[in-house]
DNA sequence: GATGAATGAGGATTCATTCAT
DNA sequence: AATGAATGAATCCTCATTCAT
C-alpha cells in the first residue's frame, strides 16, 4: 500500500510524485481497466521508469486499490455531510447537483466503479463496506422520507435506488455510447447542465408522485 | 434421419466444438473482459488444449467479436421486429417484457456491452453502427410518439433514453452490486419479475404525463 | 482443389500429388530456408491441407530430403556422362553450357545448395558423398589434365575447383544481389547468355595458360 | 583511472552485456540463418534469460539488424579508405590482403550476407544501399581503370565483379563444403594463406591481359 | 487420398516484480 | 528517489505431427 507520506500528499502538496502516479493510474484504469494498463505505461505516462512506481506503491494491486480509495473518499464525505435531511425536493436537488459537480470533477470515478463492479473481485467487497453502503443506506433513509413513495412497492425500493444510481452514474460510464448514438460531446459544458437538469427531472418523476 | 440432420443443423451450425468455445468465451469475457481472460482458460474450460482454439477462430481477437455477433444476432432482430407500433404503453410494455425476458436468457450481454462501451475500443463502432444505433433510432421514434413527452426538452431526448437503457441493462451489468447493497440474489425469479415492473413503471413516469 | 487430371499433367505420370508437393516445397525451401517455410504454407500452394502432405511424405525433414535428391539427380547423372575426356577447351565449353543449361532449368537447386552448405546440417553429409564428392572428383580429373594448369600450385586445386562451382553457382544464389547492384534482370535471357559467356571465359583464364 | 575509463568506453560503448549478446547472435545467426535461431538459445549462450535480452533490443529483428550494422561498419569503412588509387595491381594486392585479413577476423560475416541474399529480405535493401552498393561502385570504377580490361565486354562487368566477390566471400560462406570435399580445415593458417595466394592469382588473371 | 480437429512443444514477446547502483 | 538490468511466469500464437472420418 503507499507510503503514509504519499498517502497525504494530494491534499497539501499536489505536485508530488505518487500523485502524479495516481493521477496517471487512475485515468489508465478507468480508461482500460486493470488487466488491461501495465505498470509501464503508467509509469511511461509519468515520465518515469517503471521500476520507480514501486518505490510509492508496493504493487500494481496496491497502486489500484490507491487510485480507488483516493477517489472515493471525497464522495464519501460528501454524501456523509448530507446523509440526514434529504426529505425536501429541495435538499435533494441541492445533494443532485453536489454530486454532479463531483462526478464532472472526477469523470473516471464512474468508471472505474462500474469495472469494479463488472469485474466483482474482491476489492469491490471493501469498495462496498466502507463506501457504496453508507452511501446505499442514505439513499434508502432519503428516499423513504419522500411524500410520493408510496406508490412504489417496497421491494422495488433497491431497485429504485440503483435506478438513480444508473441515471447519474451511467451518464460517465456510458460516455461514449451517448457521443457515438447522439453525436453530442458528453462532456460539453452544454450536456453537463443538461445531464443535471434531467437527472432533477428525471428523480421528481420517479419519486414525487 | 434427413429430418433430424435438418432439425440438429440450426444448433451445430458453426461446428459443435465452435459452439462451446463461445459459449465459454462469453461466460468469461463477460466475468472478466478481454484483457482478463486468457486463451488458455477459455480452451481449459472446453476441455480442449489452446492451440485448439486457433482451429476454429484465427484469434482470440476474432473469437472475442464472434462472440458479441453472436449475443446480438437476437436482440437486434427482436427489436427490429417491433420497431414500428411502439406509441401506446402497452406495445412499449410487451416491448419491454420481451426484451427483459431475452436478457434474463443470455445475462452476459449487458456486461459484454457495457465492458465494450467502457474500452470505448475499436469494436464499439461496429456494435454501434450495426446494432445500438438502429436500436437507438427505434427507441427515439418511439419516445417520440408519447403523448407526455413534451415536459422533456428537446435536448433531453438522448438522456432520457440511455437513461432507460441504463434502467433496463445496468440491473444485469450491475448485479454485483445489488447483490451486496440490498442483500439480495439479482437473478433470483422474483426478482427477475420485480425487475420487469420496476422498468415498467419507471418508463411509465419517465414518459407519461 | 486441383482434380486429378490436372495434377497428373504436369510431368504426364511422375506421381502427381507428390510431385505438385515437390514442386512447392522446392521453390518455397530455396526462397526462405527449411526453417523458414512452414508446412502448412507448402500445402497451402498446392492447395491442400497441411494433413494431406503427411500421405506422401513422413515428415518435413523428409520432404526437404526428397527435393534436394530430385534435384540432384539429373545433376550428377548429367556430369556422369562427361566426367571423362574434358581435357580440352571444347569439351570444357560444352559441359558447361549444358550445366548452365541444366541450372537455368533448375535455378533453385544452387540456392537448396548455398543454403544447405551455410547450415552445414546432417544433410550435407549425404549430399556430399554421394553427389558433389563425385563432381568435384570429376572436376578435378578434368582440371587436372588442363596444359595450363602448371601455374597453380598443387595445393590451390580444390580452391581452384570450388572458385569455378562459385562462378557458375554463385550467379543463382546471389541473384538478387545481382539484381539490386546492377539493376539487371538475372533472369533475362540476355543475362542468361551473357553468364554463359562470361564463365567460358573466365575459366578459360583461370585454367588456361 | 579517467584514462583506464576513456579506453574502455569504446569497447563497452553499447554496454557489455548488449556485445555480448550482439557476439552470441552474430554467431548463431551466421549458422543457422534468423529463423534457425531461437532468442532463447541466443540469451542461454549469453548466459541470461531470454527476456533479458529485450533490455538491449527491442525485438529479435532489431537485434539481427544490430549485428549486420556491427559487421559491417568496418568494412565499409576499410573500403572507403581505399576506393581510389586502385589502378595499379600493387594498389588491388594489397587491398584483397586487407579485405581477407579481416575477413579472417570477422568470418560469420559472408555467412550472414550470404543467407540475407538469398534470403531476399526486406533488410537486403538496405544492406545493399549503404554498404554493398557503394562497395561495388568502387570496385567497378577499380576494374575499369585495369589495362587488361579490353577482353571484357562492357555487359560482363557487373559478373566479373560479382564473380570476385564470390570467390572471396565463397571460401567463407562455403568453408564446409571444402571441409568436406577437399579435406582440409578451411580456417587453418596455412589455408589462409593459400586463399590469399588463390584469390589475388585468380584475379589477376581476370582483370589483367 | 484428403481433411478437420486435436495437441505438446516451442515461437517471440510482455508481464509484474526485484535489486544493485 | 530513480533507474538499467535481470528474471520467472505468462501472454498470444504457430509449429510439425497425429488420427478418426
Amino acid at each position: 500500500m503507499p507510503t503514509e507520506e504519499a498517502v497525504r500528499v494530494p491534499a497539501a502538496e499536489s505536485g508530488g510524485t505518487a500523485t502524479r502516479i495516481l493521477d496517471a493510474a487512475e485515468a489508465l484504469f478507468a480508461e482500460r481497466g486493470f488487466t488491461g494498463v501495465s505498470v509501464r505505461e503508467i509509469a511511461g505516462r509519468v515520465g518515469l521508469n517503471q521500476a520507480s512506481i514501486y518505490n510509492h506503491f508496493p504493487s500494481k494491486q496496491a497502486l489500484y486499490e490507491a487510485v480507488l480509495d483516493r477517489g472515493f473518499g471525497p464522495m464519501r464525505d460528501l454524501l456523509a455531510a448530507r446523509a440526514h435531511g434529504l426529505g425536501t425536493p429541495e435538499a435533494r436537488e441541492r445533494l443532485l447537483a453536489d454530486l454532479i459537480e463531483h462526478l464532472w470533477r472526477t469523470p473516471h470515478l464512474p468508471k472505474l466503479v462500474q469495472r469494479e463492479v463488472l469485474d466483482g473481485g474482491e476489492y469491490l467487497d471493501k469498495l462496498t463496506e466502507h463506501w457504496l453502503k453508507p452511501i446505499y443506506e442514505a439513499a434508502k433513509k432519503a428516499v423513504q422520507a419522500t411524500p410520493g413513495l408510496a406508490r412504489w412497492p417496497e421491494e422495488d425500493l433497491p431497485l429504485l435506488i440503483l435506478g438513480m444510481y444508473h441515471l447519474l452514474f451511467g451518464h460517465f460510464a456510458s460516455a461514449a455510447l451517448l457521443e457515438r448514438l447522439a453525436g453530442v460531446d458528453p462532456f460539453s459544458p452544454r450536456m453537463r447542465q443538461a445531464h443535471l437538469e434531467f437527472v432533477k427531472h428525471a428523480t421528481d418523476r420517479l419519486l414525487e408522485r
